[in-house]
DNA sequence: TTGTATGCGTTATCAG
DNA sequence: CTGATAACGCATACAA
């Protein structure tokens, strides 16, 4: 029977041809690059050098096929032009990338259907874990989940249900914000929201408690828009809260984009912040410190969730539990001019 | 002797579970999914409702393994914050997703060295070709493609040495806003630069030529500085520039962030724009048309960029070789109120 | 500490 | 149009 040599991937080099370099057989060669302890220095050596010489670059696909670890884990979020998510990723990163793991990015466009399209997607890689943002998903989400057995942490959020999470209230973050404006006085606090996804609307959800129990609850002074926000939406809608209500004294924009540029209109316009108007944001982006004034918003622990997270998951993937299924990282008031 | 049956990765189902579900062989599986013409439609249809029933997802590193094609590109991009690499990774996307490719991201923070540890680190995912920013890249860099035969397609700029390329004149770019600046009547035009990076220093290129070919080259004009943009700095680099030469009558920003920050501070100070200084930037991002007051600029075809990017690349991944080999796709000068 | 035999899930080759 | 077989590159189990 006739061999039948087929076309090879990357340069042609394989750990066969390093081992045939180097004098010993392949399996040294895996060890020597993977548990360089169990091999002699002097075959580690010798190893190291047919590895330079060659240029060999190990294969993922056939070490993962082998393995049955991919060392791979799939993070997805919902925008790669928000600042909150990229600091996310920077501190996963940060974890994943020295435990010799590599991130798979799939950005959802904050649509659920698009992250489920996503999962069903990446699932070809098996990545050996998942890091997730928010805690809804589409429907067969989950079921997808268990029947992978694929170990999974949820970001930004908090659940009750045994899942594990690392971020912080997002309910409790907005109803401090509130009580913040009402400690200064004011009395008719408006709400700008948008996109609208889940950690909006839980925000919402803090500032119409904390109002409500204050009897100050009004649905006239909410302003919500589905579309994604930016600086110019949000002069927008501050001209139509002014438009429809004169005497709001007060506004909670779900983030810092909104509220920066509901600050410039209110500079534009005349708008004394925060005497007439006072202005408060959420995430203190960069810019909410040297904004004119300077704007009072949240500070989010987002670069530290992605690095709890990440940990907590390599926990998980090495067949641990997590130490705490739930990590409440909290949240800080940044209070300033605008306010 | 006995069998070593080891731990299955993913949900555990295979191709084989879908062919004996199907009463076909693998092979038969294969091509129902991945040449749908060459199967018969009532085969066809059984073995998608095997794939069906058993939730069944192809393993990427099996197929990757046997046809020594990854069905993957690596993408390398100087940075995740800059909306003009995000616009450019939607592009590419757009066209690879359909294709059947995945993209690998990786980050390199405008560092050469960084970008060589990438590639080396992703390479062992065996992508089948690869897209790059900018023209010079770290010394083994080249020979590493080369030695893996990795088509790549360089973005963002324009090579003369056969290289594939997508992109526009950085230097020439430059010159134009210059020219422009020149034709307001401003005779002291300075330049602020950040991050000093291949393409920002192109433009600078461009400005001192054409400055120089006027007479009117005046190094004391030019403020640089290699740290990352921000429009903080364009603020503090205003201050600076008029601090050293309250005489100079336009500025020529390296990027729209720089620009904005320059413009703001303009606000603050009482300085007339553009009668006393006249403000150029790089990009046309979002907020210049909004900002006050509205800031001409340059537009780059990011997006674009990214997909006749991508083309090209499907194009010799295919074994082709690009229709063009350098392609050009300009700029368009816009002129709002701050000149 | 080092080596041998074998299996991971898929596709290329070639035969029917 | 369909199927049997070998091969892809590496890591596990076990033996020496």
């Amino acid at each position: 029977m006739s061999r039948k040599p087929r076309i090879r991937s990357g340069s042609g080099v394989t750990m066969h041809d390093v081992a045939k370099a180097a004098g010993v057989s392949a399996i040294t060669v895996s060890r020597a690059l993977n548990q360089p302890q169990q091999v002699s220095p002097h075959l580690r050596d010798k190893v190291q050098q047919a590895v330079d010489a060659l240029g060999y670059v190990p294969s993922r696909s056939a070490s993962a096929l082998a393995s049955a670890r991919s060392r791979t884990v799939l993070v997805l979020i919902p925008s790669l032009g928000n600042t909150v998510f990229l600091d996310t990723l920077a501190g996963i990163e940060s974890i994943l990338a020295p435990a010799g793991y590599q991130m798979l990015i799939g950005n959802s466009h904050y649509d659920a259907e698009q992250e489920l399209q996503l999962l069903r997607a990446y699932l070809q890689h098996r990545p050996d874990g998942l890091l997730l943002t928010g805690l809804s998903h589409a429907a067969p989400f989950d079921a997808l989940l268990r029947q992978h057995a694929l170990p999974a942490v949820y970001m930004m959020d908090l659940a009750d249900d045994g899942r594990c999470c690392v971020g912080f209230s997002q309910e409790e973050a907005g109803a401090a914000i509130t009580r913040h404006l009402l400690s200064r006085g004011k009395r008719r606090i408006g709400f700008l929201g948008a996109q609208l996804d889940e950690r909006v609307l839980k925000r919402l959800a803090g500032y119409r408690a904390t109002l409500a129990e204050a009897g100050l609850h009004d649905p006239s002074l909410e302003w919500l828009d589905p579309s994604p926000s930016s600086m110019q939406m949000g002069a927008d809608m501050l001209d139509a809260a002014l438009r429809a209500r004169p005497d709001c004294d007060a506004l909670f924009c779900c983030n810092d984009d909104l509220a920066i540029g509901a600050l410039a209109r209110c500079q534009q316009l005349g708008v004394a912040v925060p005497q007439r108007l006072a202005v408060a944001g959420f995430n203190d982006l960069q810019p909410a410190t040297w904004c004119i004034p300077s704007l009072t918003t949240v500070a989010t622990p987002r670069r530290e969730i992605g690095v709890q997270a990440a940990r907590a998951l390599l926990n998980m993937m090495d067949g641990g539990m997590p130490d705490a299924p739930r990590v409440d990282l909290g949240f800080e008031l940044m209070l300033r001019r605008s306010s």
